[in-house]
RNA sequence: GGAAAUGUGGCUGAGUGGUUUAAGGCACUUGUUUCGAAAACAAGCGACGGAGCAAUCCGUCCGUUGGUUCAAAUCCAACCAUUUCCGCCA
C-alpha cells in the first residue's frame, strides 16, 4: 500500500513502476476513482455536519419547532443514506485498486521480465568437482534411509515426504544452528503461528493476488512463510523509536501449493508443499538509507552462513519482473547443486519501505514527535529441506556417506559422518 | 462444541437515547516555584481523512460489522476477543 496523496501527485512514477515490474495496473483509473471518492465524501460530510448541528437544536427545541426540525432532518437522512451508498460503491473499487498499486522498485533493480534476467552480483566458493560420479540428494538420502518418498506420497499426496534417521536430525541441526547463530547476532528468536487469519496475509502483501498458492479453510490460512505472522505481530502498534531496529529470527512450518509449478522439481526435496524455515524479519526507521543498510546486512548474514557451511553460492539482483508487488529490491542467494549443475535459490532478501507497515499500521514516533510508518525487510536464514539437499549433495563422499559440515557437528551430537559406506 | 459474564483513550474509570465538544483520576509534556529535585499550583496532552498560506474549521473513531432513530458509547442483531464453568484433547 502506498500513500494515496503520493499516488495522486506521482502517477507517472507509479506508471513506470508498473512497467518495470511487468504488471497490469491502471493508475489513471485509481486517480479518477479517488477524485470521485473525495467529491462524494465532501457531500456526505456536509450532510453529516448539517445533521450534527440540527441534532443539537432539536435537543433544545420544544413542540412545533422541534417537530418541524425533525421533519426536515428526515429528508436529510434520506439524502445522506443515498449518498453513503454511492460512497460505499466507490470505496469498494477504491480499496481494491489501492491493494493492487505496486511499490516502486529501486533505481538499481535490473530491467527484465523473469528470473533469467536476474544479474549475478557476487559469487563465492569453488564449485566442487568429484573424483567419482556424484549422486543427487534423492539417491543419497534413500541409500542412507534418510527419507521416504513412497510413504510420503501415500500419506500426504504429491510432493509428500518423511525425513528419517539422520535426515531428520540433520534438518533439525540446521534449524538449531541457524537460530543460535542469529540469536548471537542480536536477533530475537521466535516460533510463530503458521495458521493465520486472512488479514495477516493482506498485511504482508501476499493477498489478494496470491490466493491460488495458499492452503485455506474459510478465513483460516496456512502461511507460506513465518514473515506473515511476524509482521502481524506488531500490527496496529506504535513502536518505541528506541526499540528500532527490531530484528527477529523466526522458525515456522511453511505451506505452499506451488500452483503453476507443476512439472518443476517433481522429484526430491527441492520443492515441497510443506517445509520449515528460519526467517530474518527486520523493522527499522523510515529512511531509505537505513533500509538499504539492513538489506545488505541481512543478505550478508545469509551469505556468511553459506560460507560457514562451505557451500558455493552466488547472489543475484532480481530484475523488475521478478519482484513481488511490494518489494523495492530483492537479492536471491542461490546454492550450487552438483546433481543439477546449476545454482538453485535458497534465500530471498527483500525490502519494502513502508508498503507492508502501511497495511499493517505499524508506526513509531520519530525524533520530531511525528508518527511515521516503519520500514520492513526480510530474508531467509535457512529453508529446509532445500538447504539440506545442498549440504548432502555437496558433502557426499565416494563411498556414499555424507560428511557433516564442521559447524553442524555440535548440533548433530558430535557426529561427523552420516551413513554407512555403501560401496 | 455448550453456558454465563465482560469489552470505553497509554492505563484506570464514569456515562444506559439529545450541552458527552467522551467526566474524574493516573501517567506524560510545558510553565510557576527551587541552587537543583520532589511536592504543590497552572496550562497542555489521541489518531485518521478533508478544506485553508495560516490561525482555524469540518468529518470519522467507545471490540468489529450491520440495523433501528431526526439523533447511538447508550437500543437491536450477528460476529470477534477475554474471563469463568462444562465437554473434548496434546
Amino acid at each position: 500500500m502506498l500513500d494515496i496523496k503520493f499516488i495522486r501527485e506521482n502517477s507517472d512514477i507509479i506508471k513506470q513502476a508498473t512497467l518495470k515490474k511487468h504488471l497490469n495496473f491502471d493508475v489513471d483509473e485509481l486517480v479518477a476513482v479517488d477524485s470521485k471518492r473525495l467529491e462524494i465524501l465532501k457531500v456526505v460530510e456536509d450532510l453529516r455536519s448539517q445533521q450534527n448541528t440540527a441534532s443539537e437544536a432539536i435537543a433544545k427545541a420544544q413542540n412545533d419547532e422541534r417537530n418541524g426540525l425533525i421533519d426536515s432532518m428526515r429528508r436529510v437522512k434520506d439524502d445522506l443514506k443515498f449518498k453513503e451508498e454511492e460512497l460505499e460503491e466507490v470505496m469498494k473499487k477504491w480499496r481494491a485498486l489501492m491493494l493492487a498499486v505496486p511499490n516502486i522498485p529501486d533505481m538499481s533493480v535490473p530491467e527484465g521480465s523473469s528470473d533469467t534476467d536476474n544479474i549475478e552480483v557476487k559469487t563465492w566458493g569453488t564449485i566442487p568437482t568429484f573424483p567419482f560420479k556424484p549422486l543427487d540428494h534423492i539417491e543419497l538420502m534413500e541409500k542412507q534411509d534418510m527419507v521416504d518418498f513412497e510413504r510420503g506420497t501415500k500419506t500426504a499426496g504429491f510432493r509428500g515426504y518423511f525425513l528419517k534417521n539422520d535426515g531428520a536430525m540433520l534438518e533439525m541441526a540446521v534449524w538449531q544452528y541457524a537460530m543460535s547463530r542469529w540469536q548471537n547476532k542480536g536477533f530475537t528468536p521466535m516460533l510463530v503461528p503458521s495458521l493465520v487469519k486472512r488479514e495477516t496475509l493482506l498485511g504482508s502483501g501476499y493477498l489478494p493476488q496470491g490466493e491460488d498458492d495458499l492452503y485455506k479453510d474459510g478465513n483460516d490460512y496456512l502461511a507460506g512463510t513465518g514473515e506473515v505472522a511476524t509482521m502481524f505481530y506488531h500490527s496496529d502498534e506504535t513502536l518505541d523509536a528506541q526499540s528500532l531496529p527490531k530484528k527477529y529470527i523466526v522458525w515456522s512450518p511453511c505451506f505452499r501449493k506451488e500452483a503453476g509449478s507443476h512439472g518443476k522439481d517433481v522429484k526430491g526435496l527441492v520443492r515441497v508443499h510443506e517445509f520449515y524455515k528460519c526467517e530474518q524479519v527486520v523493522l527499522c526507521e523510515a529512511n531509505h538509507e537505513t533500509s538499504v543498510k539492513y538489506h545488505e546486512e541481512i543478505t550478508r548474514n545469509a551469505e556468511e552462513m553459506m560460507e560457514e557451511l562451505g557451500l558455493a553460492y552466488h547472489t543475484v539482483a532480481n530484475c523488475g519482473g521478478d519482484l513481488g508487488l511490494g518489494q523495492v529490491k530483492k537479492y536471491d542467494i542461490e546454492v550450487w547443486m552438483p546433481s543439477q549443475e546449476k545454482y538453485r535459490e535458497t534465500h530471498s532478501a527483500s525490502y519494502f519501505h513502508d508498503f507492508q507497515t502501511r497495511r499493517l499500521n505499524i508506526r513509531y514516533k520519530d525524533s520530531e514527535g511525528k508518527l511515521r510508518y516503519a520500514h520492513s525487510l526480510n530474508n531467509t536464514a535457512a529453508a529446509t529441506p532445500r538447504l539440506i539437499t545442498a549440504i548432502i549433495e555437496n558433502y557426499q563422499q565416494a563411498d556414499g556417506t555424507i560428511k557433516v559440515p564442521d559447524v553442524l557437528v555440535p548440533f548433530m551430537g558430535g557426529k561427523t559422518i552420516i551413513g554407512k559406506s555403501v560401496i
